[in-house]
DNA sequence: AAAATCAGTGTGATCGTTCACGCAAATCAT
DNA sequence: ATGATTTGCGTGAACGATCACACTGATTTT
């Protein structure tokens, strides 16, 4: 009995082709323990022959659950590092993947909604939100934050700790005994750009040293990072303002730093000592390569994603804040006074 | 009569609501044309109130089609730029993302069916696949390649001209008198660096000169881009052939390779002139700044989703291929003999 | 040996939407 | 004024899977 033509077999087709009824080819298909291990076989066999392949909306309508999950990225330049999904143990998740900008969140976890997705994972290092406001949101999908947010206690969020970070940066310039310490960023409205400003200013206060020059700008629009590192770096040169060091929010922007100290004919890190944030792939390549706070990004984002699964299979997981602690990664950029 | 707690409300609900049957719900939510304008007002209303939301499910199972797209990277170190999806025009649709290596790439395929993707978006530089094998694979989905494949006959694709890129990278060096043009790249593998290092060949031919030293290198696995820059640049160094100027296969690879000039107190452009490709924003704010080939990424991804759309709405659009032409652009790392 | 359990399988109903069709009232043409 | 078309809306039947339940025969318990 020939099925229709140009139609996909379904689970019915399937079970005519191996002589039982469509429930047990279900059964089959979601690994129920109770089928004879030979009338599994025979399913198995028909499956492949007839080439079936499960239709996700008849399971999405009958179960409610898309085996999905959605890739939130909010006014990132550099999203979450995309290669590192190749390393996440999906199972039989999938990932829909939205970047989108602050205003466009709510829209955006409405479309995730949408397509059912069973949790959201958030990189949104800019974002001010509150807890409530962001699970109202999502309506009970679970979500893990991959951010540092020292204020977030209902959310579970996988982060690296800035103020350890900032403290450590600054405290090794000190240890040098630099006494002028400017610093370039890019928004302040970055939660850990922000946190890093104030710690900057906190450490120097703590040790008895003024805060130097400081300069931010903005990269999310039309500038990159590395033009407005650039920018900054040459704004303060501009001021006059004095310092023999400076603290960079990352090594893209450390790259545009450093090309305007060139610029001015400052050598580095004769003249400047530069310290900066990332550890990218290219900050040991630069000239000189630069001494920078090192964070392991691909173990954060498995970590969030660890998180989020559990979350996923245990909605009553308590949520938790995990602290990753950066360290310093000593190169040439930097020199003792 | 209130509907049962804690489930969403279906058009049957928004329907009651309104005071008009399921099937008018249907017709405002597919925007059909054949309602009264008060009556779509209601319905309208209804949905808001009641917060109704269509079941992504349902409607796929009814439609068999699920306005989702399949981004597909295959063994890409830096997979497309994702920033960009923000600048895509998405109308419904919504972007699931993969990537894979060639092995998987069968399987990454079938769960794209699976999921009754409407398309596939293909970035896959390194693949080498058949036009009737890669169709094949796709079972009648519409697919767009962003690459430059140009024994692709048929199927559509977007990608810039790799001959042309390497034609005028290597004349620029040769009309400054250069005649020792040395080479690094990545894999051969890639369809686009083997382009280019066959195309070096031949234009040094084609001019009377001998081509120079080169070395290859993989960074798909662990090592980067930049650091297997560095280390076939040193292998050259090491091997003592002669050369006066160096093609690199990208700015990032090229970061890497001047650092090894650098340690061996080569200077550039004065001892060494380098050459590379994609005009990445860091590439003007290296020390000195490289003349490279430059590609709009952004522009060749769009077009690549324009043509996607295109296909999936007209399946019958016979495949294209859309060349685009890189240009040079001239900074400070190249010199004149 | 009767009762209870369990392994293995099948039947009916259901998830929420859209398509094909039907039908009344309003509008148009002749 | 009669028939033909159009407008606006409703009814029934799918789409393909899963869940709840029922049933048979074999195995175990009492």
């Amino acid at each position: 009995m020939p099925r229709a033509k140009n139609k996909r077999p379904t689970i019915v087709d399937v079970a005519n082709q191996a002589g039982v009824s469509y429930q047990t080819v279900s059964r089959v298909l979601n690994d129920h323990p109770r089928v004879a291990p030979g009338t599994r076989e025979r399913v198995l066999l028909a499956i492949q022959h007839l080439d079936y392949r499960r239709n996700k909306g008849a399971q999405m309508l009958k179960t409610q659950r898309s085996s999905a999950i959605q890739l939130l990225s909010v006014d990132a330049e550099y999203p979450f590092e995309v290669p590192l999904l190749n390393t996440v143990h999906w199972g039989d998740y999938s990932a829909i993947y939205t970047d989108c900008t602050q205003k466009d969140l709510p829209r955006a976890i409405d479309k995730a909604a949408l397509h059912m997705v069973e949790g959201i994972f958030l990189y949104a290092p800019r974002l001010h939100v509150g807890d409530d406001e962001l699970l109202a949101m999502c309506d009970g999908i679970p979500i893990v934050r991959r951010d540092f947010v020292l204020d977030s206690k209902r959310i579970t969020w996988v982060g690296y700790d800035q103020i350890h970070a900032t403290r450590i940066a600054v405290q090794h310039l000190i240890d040098l005994g630099h006494r002028a310490i400017a610093v370039v960023t890019g928004t302040l409205r970055t939660i850990n750009a922000s946190w890093r400003y104030e710690i900057w200013k906190k450490t120097l206060i703590e040790n008895g040293l003024e805060p130097g020059p400081s300069a931010h700008g903005d990269y999310t629009t039309t500038k990159t990072a590395i033009e407005t590192g650039y920018e900054g770096m040459c704004k303060i040169l501009k001021s006059g303002a004095q310092f023999t060091a400076v603290l960079v929010a990352n090594d893209h922007m450390a790259i545009g730093v450093m090309h305007a100290l060139r610029s001015h004919n400052l050598r580095i890190p004769d003249d400047v000592s530069v310290v900066s944030y990332d550890n990218s792939p290219h900050s040991a390549f630069l000239d000189p390569p630069l001494t920078t706070v090192a964070f392991d990004f691909d173990l954060q984002s498995r970590l969030a994603f660890q998180f989020l699964f559990e979350l996923i299979n245990e909605p009553d997981t308590p949520p938790h804040q995990h602290v990753l602690l950066p360290h310093l990664i000593l190169r040439k950029s930097t020199r003792a006074l």
